[in-house]
Formats: C-alpha cells, structure tokens, sequence
DNA sequence: AACTAGATGAGAACAGCGTTAACTTCAGAT
DNA sequence: ATCTGAAGTTAACGCTGTTCTCATCTAGTT
C-alpha cells in the first residue's frame, strides 16, 4: 500500500493487486467486452500468476460486482458533490439527472454492470446493495427538496424516484447504442440517437417533466 | 422441415434444430443466464452431437444474434397487431407502450439481448438490422398519426420517438429488476421498483407525458 | 532478534468450453 | 442410378474458471 511502483523485478507481492485487476478489468471492457475478459488474461497483462487474482476476488462473478461496487461508489460520490452548491430545489433536481448521465458516459463499462444480471447477482454482495443503495438515497433526497414547494406531481417519492429513474437510465442506455451499434447510421433509428446525443439537455428536461406538476 | 417429429430414435436428421436451438437457449436463459449458456450443453439436452449447432450458427454470438433477430420480429408483429384496431391517435399511441412493455416481459430474454452489446454485436448482422428497424418504424408510424392532430411537442418524429422508446426502455429495465433483484426489498429501492410493477398504466402514462403537447 | 500467523503469490491439475477440420449420412434433382 | 449439397458426427486444439497444495512475504509479539 505504501509502494505504488509498477513492477520492480523481484518482488514478490505486488502493493495493490485488488485495485490493479480492478482497473485493468475496467479497461478492457472500454475497448473489448465482458465476454472476453478472462481472469487469466488479466493476471497474465499485470504480470502475476493466473491465480492471484483469486485471493481478492472469489469468482470471476464477484470481480464484476467488486467493480460495479466500486462504480457505485463513484456515482454516489459525484452525486453528492454536484449537489454541493445548488440554490433551488429545481436545479438540483435537474443537475442530479445530468450527474447520472454524465456518469454513465464517463464509466460506461462500470454503468452496465448496474443492470447486467447475468454478471452480478446483486443478492449476494451485501456491499453492493449497500453502495447502491446510497445512490439512491441522494434520489430521494432531491426529491424530498421539492416536495415543501410542491414541485412533482402527488406521489410517493419513491414512486417519483422510481419514474424518474426510469427516464435516466433508459436516455442512458440508448446513448451507449451510440458506439456499439454502427451501421445503423443511416436508418431511423440511428437518427434518434443522434438526436438523442446532440440534444442531451433538452431531451433530459422533456423526460425529466413526466413528475413535475 | 416435412416432419416435425421431436425425437424419434435412429433418425439422422433433427427436422428443424435451428428452431429447436432457438427454443432451448431461450428456455435457459430465461432460467439462468447468458454467461452459463453452453452451445455444447444445448446440443446434448437436444440429443444432438456437440458441433450440430454450427451448421446453423456461426457462433455463440451469432446464435445470441438470431435470438434476438427472433425477438424483434414477433415484437414487430405484435406492435402491428395491437394498433389494428384502435381508433384515436392518442389511444394508438398508449396501446404501443403497454405492447412493448408486455413484450419485455413475457419475452425477457430476448429483449434483453436488444440492448447487450457484449453478446450481440448489431453491426454483423443485418437481418437483426432489418428486424430492428422494423420495429423503431411502427413507432414512427404511430408518431406521424398524431402529428396533424398536434398531440405531440414540436420535434422531429425520430426525437419524440427516442425519447418515447427511452421512457419505455427505462421502465422495461427497471421492471427486470423486479426479479433479479431480491434482497433489496426491504430497502427504498425495493419499494420503488414495487411501485413501477404496481402501478404500471400510470407511470406509462406519466412517462409518456414528456412528449405530449 | 527470532518466531509465528495470516495474507498474498505461484504452480500443477481438472473438467468444460468454443471452435475447426475431416469424415459420414441423407434427401432431392438430374 | 448417380451426384451434390445440406445436415450431423467424431476427434482434436487451445483456452478458460476454479481448486488444491505449497512458497513467500509482512507485521506484530515476545
């Protein structure tokens, strides 16, 4: 913990191992996918046995939920800092959804392990659920700021949080089809996501107008 | 492609083990999950030789490939099917939403591979193209049918439609959660993804509010 | 300064996987 | 009756996740 040199010939135990598999993880799926990354690969490229890896994470399944932990982590961290210095209740509400879309550009491959159950099976990692869970909490919170001035529309505020959630995470989504899914440029579809991408503000604000009152 | 006899002992040839692949990788997925999803595994609980499969798939990608090609056509002609009759613009419009979410439901593992880049890789297949496109032109269509009555905020038809297919995507994903998502339910976002499931026609509505005038 | 315990790394081994290549069987057209 | 191409089989390659056993380092106690 105290060394953070790279790789000095001769040392046995490498400083940070967890956090090295975890970036070099996050790196691949960048430019590859989940589905060629190999724990073994990734041990081979940091230059430690294949089997290293297994003392920091028990399963190939708990490295993908170590890194959305990890992504969670990130995201409520951002959250809460972007919510720092707003006046209104309105603009926080309105800077918490561009905080979320920025994070899921930003950290693409940590955002699509959120949803990717195939990956990580949220019921087994407590700490997960944990750092979900406070995200969000800061949700909620936002929520909870315009309900004095009678901002959203007469629910509960999860149901609120709930729905705007949904808007979130499905403008997300279709704008990560941006890079995956070329040749479809010149149909219809890939003209909305273009929209989509070039007209992010706007389009987060009509999505973001399904609670208000 | 005569016979549709499923096992009949001493036959060379299967009768159709593209669909027979088809049907049984769905039926695991549903029940597991992509990442445990073997071509091998299939054959053998189809009673078929190990490599059978490639006759008919390139690869496991190309298999993911033409599940989800699959899922998009039976979606396109159940969006057909549920605007057949409908009479107003507006009711045409709604009627579109709830068929796609039923689509996510009761088709959960095809749809979910429309949006996992990691397992299908859109750009190699164009009939999954072709079958796509279809389904974003019946949204389009039913776009255009309001747009003399005004129903909907000043845009072009490919912008609301992204926005529509965001609200839906959104709430078809967090609707997932439902399932692969135990252990939270005692916490806030169980109640709200409880909510989304609950109550269902109104957050539709709601979220399909963002582009109504 | 020596000892010990626990964390971290290495190495060998196993079964299962995706994929390829070469061979066999069958159905239908000529 | 023969030929041809589609569909199925068998054997093999290298790679993977994972487990077991053993080696090495670190930190704390005496």
């Amino acid at each position: 913990m105290t060394e953070t040199s790279d790789d000095l010939p001769g040392s046995y135990h490498h400083g940070d191992l967890r956090l090295a598999i975890l970036k070099a993880a996050c790196d691949h799926l960048r430019r590859e996918n989940a589905e060629s990354l190999s724990l073994r690969a990734l041990a081979r490229g940091i230059g430690v046995s294949q089997t290293a890896p297994y003392r920091h994470f028990d399963s190939k399944n708990a490295l993908f939920a170590g890194i959305a932990t990890w992504g969670f982590q990130i995201l409520g961290g951002q959250m809460q800092a972007s919510l720092a210095d707003q006046t209104s209740p309105m603009e926080s509400f309105l800077t918490l959804g561009r905080c979320y879309l920025d994070f899921s550009r930003e950290h693409a491959e940590k955002y699509q392990l959120f949803f990717d159950s195939s990956l990580v099976e949220f019921g087994e990692y407590p700490r997960l659920q944990e750092a979900s869970g406070v995200c969000f909490d800061h949700l909620l919170d936002v929520i909870r700021l315009g309900q004095p001035g009678r901002l959203f529309v007469e629910r509960e505020e999860e149901e609120i949080a709930a729905i705007v959630w949904a808007g979130l995470h499905g403008m997300a989504s279709l704008l990560q089809l941006k890079q995956g899914r070329q040749g479809l440029t010149d149909r219809p579809v890939g003209k909305a996501i273009r929209f989509l991408a070039e007209q992010q503000d706007q389009t987060l604000n009509l999505l973001l107008r399904s609670v208000l009152k």
